[in-house]
DNA sequence: ACCGGTTCTGAGCGTGATTTGAGGATCACG
DNA sequence: CGTGATCCTCAAATCACGCTCAGAACCGGT
């Protein structure tokens, strides 16, 4: 489930990211507001299943952010701040967010409220229209390369129209990439992304399922492998 | 929008009522969760937007009353009770409810967040799926996928024309898997959104579930297993 | 309080997915 | 052109995950 936070001390942000990624969650930071919008824009690392917006953003104001949120998305919104007040938090919640909690607070409670909101929101986004009718096996919310077709939520990848069945490393391994194609991504960055664990391991995991991706995908040269670094998922010429 | 009103003492409900109709509200009164639980059933006078829920019940445990009520309704609960300590917030939250409002509380920022939680709530159970295509004549409300046939408002599901029974969680499995075929729930995914709580499960409880949803519809390919993620019912085939 | 049906738990098992290891290929750089 | 570092291949070993089954707990109705 993907978190994102907002806040701009970068001290909190890393202990609190560091507790929720240990309680499951894939946690995106974000430091200013601007930056928070950015990232809730298609493509930006989302979709989210909550944004935890600090109040106190360099910026602009937290209220200004979280309606700015509620104007384009549905994302839930939870307000982790020290304003107590509670001129504040009923502003807050009558601005659109779903939850508003005091600093400082208790981490398990936070973890409580977050599946509380989570709980009763699941299934609500997309924001994308459905599916027409008649329309291909693929639907348009999928990443295209070439003759390769990914589909993120039905975890289900094509080529030239053939499904390619991928285990779960492989797929997240593809997904990860091709969220962002082109750029190339360390394989530390690969591994604590896609295993979700900071073991530096010395093994020649990834090598391995680089491998079976590229010959299940039977187009090695896509993922490019670059010396010394890592990987990048190179995006053919695409016309427009 | 009806609200009801769990509180044992006359004096505080009548004064929350008066306050709360005065915001436009139409609020029933329960005093005990016997009651609770009685007006919540069919034609008890619901259906309600938002359960207000003391803890502090004559009659029975309060977090008990929240279980029971998630066990056969998803109307959304918010607490409101004098226990401050966080374990008992947790395991409110965690048994269920939505909110945990500890007293005295401000009036106004219950109403905030009686609103930010009928918000996020409002139009959700409409059996709005999408149809599949090519299928004409069936019936708005009933999913179908080849010989299965689901009917979400009456909760009956055929196949071939004979109906299944299927036990309260089988079915919500199914609905849940149904309305979005082809994609993949996570694990934890289902688990709260069937359960409706956010309990660490280390049991064999869902598969167990999937395992009789299959032998019971005599269709084991239709809930296909993807492992290390969740599950997913295969969409039918369709033509392009 | 009882009873039938439902839901949950725990142990053991099989199947794949994941990891590991060693040797070979390739690359960057002097 | 040599050399070390880096990456790849392949197969075998390990491990995690989900399945089955049986019984316990639990619930709702009588």
């Amino acid at each position: 489930m993907r978190l994102l936070l907002v806040e701009d001390d970068d001290r909190v942000a890393a202990a609190l990211s560091a507790v929720l990624a240990r309680h499951g969650f894939d946690v995106s930071h974000a430091r200013s507001g601007a930056e928070a919008l950015r990232a809730l824009l298609p493509g930006g690392g989302g979709p989210f299943a909550v944004v935890l917006l600090d109040l106190g953003l360099p910026d602009q104001d937290g209220f200004e952010v979280c309606s700015r949120i509620r104007r384009t998305t549905t994302t839930p919104v939870i307000m982790v701040t020290a304003r107590a007040d509670v001129r504040s938090r009923i502003h807050g919640l009558n601005l659109g967010a779903d939850d508003y909690v005091v600093k400082p607070y208790d981490t398990g409670e936070l973890l409580a409220r977050i599946h509380a909101v989570a709980r009763r929101t699941a299934g609500d986004e997309k924001g994308t229209a459905p599916e027409p009718p008649g329309g291909t096996g693929i639907p348009a919310d999928a990443l295209r390369f070439g003759p390769l077709a990914i589909e993120l939520p039905t975890r289900r990848v094509e080529v030239d129209g053939t499904a390619v069945p991928l285990t779960r490393k492989e797929f997240d391994l593809l997904a990860l990439l091709a969220e962002r194609p082109g750029v190339v991504f360390r394989r530390e960055q690969i591994i604590s992304q896609v295993w979700r664990t900071s073991w530096e391991g010395t093994g020649r995991t990834l090598e391995v399922h680089v491998a079976s991706l590229r010959s299940k995908l039977g187009m090695p040269e896509l993922i490019e492998t670059v010396r010394g670094v890592g990987y990048r998922l190179v995006a053919p010429v695409v016309e427009r």
